[in-house]
Order: C-alpha cells, then structure tokens, then sequence
DNA sequence: ATCGGTGGTCCACGATGTGGACCATTGCGA
DNA sequence: TCGCAATGGTCCACATCGTGGACCACCGAT
C-alpha cells in the first residue's frame, strides 16, 4: 500500500487507498523476486500477515513527520478496514514493539523493533545505497534541488532516499517510503522505460487495479511516456502527479546491466526548462554511471554467490 | 505451539532469541509500554501476526553476518515451529518486501521494507540514540573492549547499538537485534537492579517461562544478582551467559529518572579484575550521566506533549 | 541405489481472525 | 447545560482463514 500520492497524510486522495496487493513474479530480478501488486492472486494462508506488514508500514508513512503519530481514526480511513481490525492488528504491532503508542494521545508511531529491523537491514550488503550516497549528495548540491533514490521492487518503485539540496524550495511530492507503481513520478518512469518491452507489459498488467487510483496514468498514456522517456534519454515528470510539481529521472544499472533504481531531481514547472532539463539530465547520466561503475566493482570484489 | 528454542543458530550463543512472546502492561514507561513477554496472555486474534513478526526478527538476527541469507530449515529448527508454517509466513513476508529470497540458493534475508522501515523509524526522536553514540565511541576506545547500548523493552531488553574497541579482542555474546530477559547480560541487569522492588517481581513473572531457557537464571540467583549489584553500584556477569566472556554494565536513566537503558563493555574475564572493574564503573558512570543530561536537556526544549 | 538432507506443495480440519454493533470519553457548538 | 459527533476501545457469534502433518522432487554423499 502506499501512501499517500499526495505526500501528506490526511489523505485528500480521490478513493480509499487500495487495500489491494498480491504478486507477480519476476524472474528478471535477482533476489526480491516478487512483491506485491493487486489483492487478486496473493500468496494464500497470510490474509493476517498481509494486512499487518502493509499497516505497519502505513504507520511508518504516515507518522513520517509526526513525531505525535498516527490516531487510530486517521488509520481506518486511510487504510479503508474496520477500526477493530485495524486495532486488533496495531495490538498485536505494538505487542512485539514494532510499534508504540503514546499512553497520553493514544497516537501510533513505529517502535524499537522498527528501529532494530532497520539497523539489522543495514547491515546487509546494501552496495546500491553506498554507491549512491555520494552521487544524491553531489546532485543535490549541485541542482540545489531535491534529490530522490527510487529503488525497483517488482512492479513498483520505493522512494529510498531523500537528499535536501541546498535551496529554499521545498519538496513533498515523495518521501522516504513511499512505493508507486513503476511509471509514475519521474525516477519511477524512468526505471520502466528502462525495462524490456516484455517487462514492460508484464508490469503494466500487474499494476493495473492499482493505478486505478492514480488518474490519468493508464496503460495508454505511460507507454506514450515510456516512448518519450526513452527518445529523450531522460524520464521527465511533468506535474501529472501534482500539479506544479516537476521532476526529471535517470535509470541507475546494476552490475549485470540491470535497471534497478533510478536517480530524479524534483522542484517547481519553472526549473525545468528545456536548457536547464538537459543540463540536469547530463549531471543525473554521470553519477548513474559512477553509480554503475561502483556496483560493478563491489560485485566483483565479491566472493562467489552460492551453495557455499 | 510452543518455543523450541534449541537454539544456537549456528552460533555459539546460548539461547536464540526467544521465539516466545506475550503481554505485559508496565505502566510506568512511557511510550511502548507493552511488550511481548510469554506466549500465554497474548492479545487475541493476533496469532498469525505474532509469528509472522518474530519470524521476521528472527531472519534478520540470524541473517545478521551472513550476507547469504539463512536457509528455510534453519529458521524452522531454531523457530520450533513446522516448517510448513514457517514457510508460509516466510512467503507473506517477501511478497510484502520485509524478505528477500535468493532464488539460487533459496536463502533468506531482510528485503528492502526493512530497510524502509528503519529508514523511517530512524526519522523519529531518537534522544537516546543520539545521545549515546559519542558515550559509546568513548567508552569503546578507552576501555579498548566491545562497547553495547541495552534498552529496557518492557520485561526485556534489546541491545540497540554495539561498538567494537580498538583492541583486537572481538567478542560475539552480544550483537545488536539480541533481545533477553531483564537481568540477563550486564547491561540487562543493570537495568533490572535499577527497578523498584515491585517491578523487578512483575518482570520476573513475566519472564519466567522464557528463563526456562537460560539455564542458571532462575528467580533466586537473579535476585540475589540484583542485590550484589546495588551493592556493587554496577551489574556484572560473570561469565554466566558464556563461559569465559565477562561483561560490566551501568543503567541508564531519561530525563523522569526511569532506567529505560544501559551502557556495558564486554570482553575475556582476564581483563575485570577488581582494581578494573572499579575503573570501568566509573567510566560507565561518568557516560551514563553525561547521556541522562542530554536526554533531560532536549526534553525540555521539546514542545509539551499532549493532543495539540 | 539408498539415505539424509534440502526446498516446496497439498488440503481436510478446526482454531483463529473477522468486523458489525456497542460502550465510554472527550471537545465543540448551540 | 445539553446534545452531537468525533474519538479510542471492547465484545462475541460466525465462518474464513491459517494450520501443519503428510507428501513429492531434488541434490549430494555415502
């Protein structure tokens, strides 16, 4: 589930966000196979399970820049389930610590064990987030725009990291967490139109129920997207997620070649004109390449995967 | 059901984290007041969601240093529950992203969600980590052994950070995810000496069944720890988790007073001769304040609580 | 070929999670 | 002061959902 499209929380999204997912496999990637896409075919016997890790992260979204946190109120609307449901399920979340609740405000907000699980993540090989640390810094600097990290997942693009740049202008279109079907938002496109046509409509059909909740990105529209991203070698988002909102992406490879992430720049119409995009395209293409070349390195230094 | 706990992953540590889990309301902490205990008072209607959760920490302890992953019968054997059942959760969990699967070898470890969520959690006002690190660093390198930060999670508590020393003595009885009983460990001793008497007896209740599987931890001899520990001004373990690794632990205090952490050092029982330990204490001590004034000096210029 | 070890699948059974209805408080506006 | 409409929280009959033993396919070492 996502949040919100529109990043803040209380939700003026246009329908009840989705409670659907499900899975589509895609033997393309390496390792994170699946991931969730709409509630038709999930894996069977987790009903519970589902909707407990898709709210947990909906509290993590949502109480992003809360420090307060989440009302349960809040909750039930944007998650669209019964409040005992949802109550139930943040019960047993906060049972195992992956969530508080403030005693006082009876808000929601993630706990030690989200905290934990994140420093555990950490400590995996996570050779794309190193790799891009430096490039987000230097591109943020240097466009003194936001810069974003959108990272792959099956058929939807997580938003991984966030990168202030130096100006006064800020931007709340994406944030840390957020996951969108791949093709909206400018880093999100930018990995689509990096994929084989196959993978293309693999994708297309996966996230359809989905993007029922974004308007205006049917199939038609994202493959005339797709097309435009790939003459101009550069995604560009043109304030079809929100208005005013502009933002301009570059596919990031891995070691085998692989779209895995992308790198996007984001700020106002006005910062985007046809100079200025080619400039920032051009700054985007070589640190995705410095990218590349970092992962193409560690792969290599990298003792053979396998049965050991 | 039931808690195998046979345990040592393949580590050498005694007890895997505990499979087991329950409620225990504490009212005297703030925030998280509630944390998993003993399978027996759980809250209801959330079975699934509680094994899902463990299972989920559980593959990123074991997973922790091993960037393969760890295989699906591991997490059976040391889970104690049917492989099948694991199996299943284990699918939910990477259709949701928190796992990842090889599809080589078939191994697991955490998914990208993982990341994303301590991403997120790392967002929130973490006082107490923020006010830690530089304790720790400086207590890890003039005491030149493994330094840890243990936080009281309801009856138990998790170590949360760990810093290695300059010297070249590793020590692997603690590592961060790690999460035991109160009064087990030095720093989690540290924390139990600390409560008021009553505490101590609700968290050693809470406890009970989990200490089944620590052998040598039985209510007496805690209590009896406890005791030598206030005595002594700080806890000490013997050896008594592993034989042969020593550790010297110093609660913590936040900003109402309440032990809410610790700080410990850990290294081969050579080096806590008594003229040493006394030295080691006052150190701890010295960081243990140092950390108390920064967690009272940004609660005060934090904006009141409370529904706003 | 046999065996012990993987990971993965199936499906009858009943425990488990579900969620509509309900209650207690609170804050706001009349 | 009294509703009234929010909030968070609780209950419990019903049937959906999770359960887990049994089973299969595969692999490598005897």
């Amino acid at each position: 589930m996502m949040a919100g499209v529109s990043a803040n929380a209380d939700a003026q999204r246009p329908a009840a966000p989705p409670p659907d997912h499900g899975r589509a496999a895609r033997r393309s990637a390496s390792w994170t196979i699946a991931h969730t896409a709409d509630e038709a075919d999930r894996p069977s016997g987790s009903q519970s399970i589902q909707r407990a890790l898709v709210l947990l992260n909906l509290v993590g979204v949502l109480a992003r820049d809360r420090p307060e946190g989440v009302t349960l109120a809040e909750l039930t609307r944007v998650s669209g389930r019964p409040k005992a449901s949802v109550r139930r399920v943040l019960v047993a979340l906060v049972a195992e610590g992956y969530v508080e609740q403030d005693p006082d405000t009876a808000c929601y907000r993630l706990g030690l064990q989200a905290g934990v699980l994140g420093e555990l993540a950490g400590h995996r090989d996570d050779d794309l987030g190193e790799a891009s640390t430096d490039s987000l810094i230097r591109v943020a600097d240097t466009s003194t725009d936001t810069t974003f990290l959108t990272v792959r997942h099956g058929s939807y693009g997580v938003c991984t990291r966030r990168q202030e740049g130096p100006g006064p202008i800020r931007n709340y279109a994406l944030a840390v967490g957020d996951r969108h079907p791949l093709g909206i938002g400018a880093g999100s496109l930018a990995i689509l139109s990096a994929l084989s046509d196959e993978d293309i409509d693999d994708v297309l059909a996966s996230t359809a129920t989905t993007r029922g909740h974004y308007p205006g990105f049917d199939d038609e529209t994202l493959r005339d997207l797709v097309h435009r991203s790939r003459q101009d070698g550069y995604a560009l988002n043109d304030g079809r997620v929100i208005a005013g909102s502009w933002a301009l992406g570059v596919a990031v490879h891995d070691a085998a070649d692989r779209p895995v992430a992308a790198l996007s720049v984001a700020g106002i119409a006005e910062r985007f004109d046809p100079p200025r995009r080619d400039e920032l395209a051009a700054l985007l293409h070589t640190e995705a390449r410095s990218i590349h070349a970092a992962l193409t390195r560690s792969q290599e230094s990298r003792p053979v995967r396998g049965r050991p």
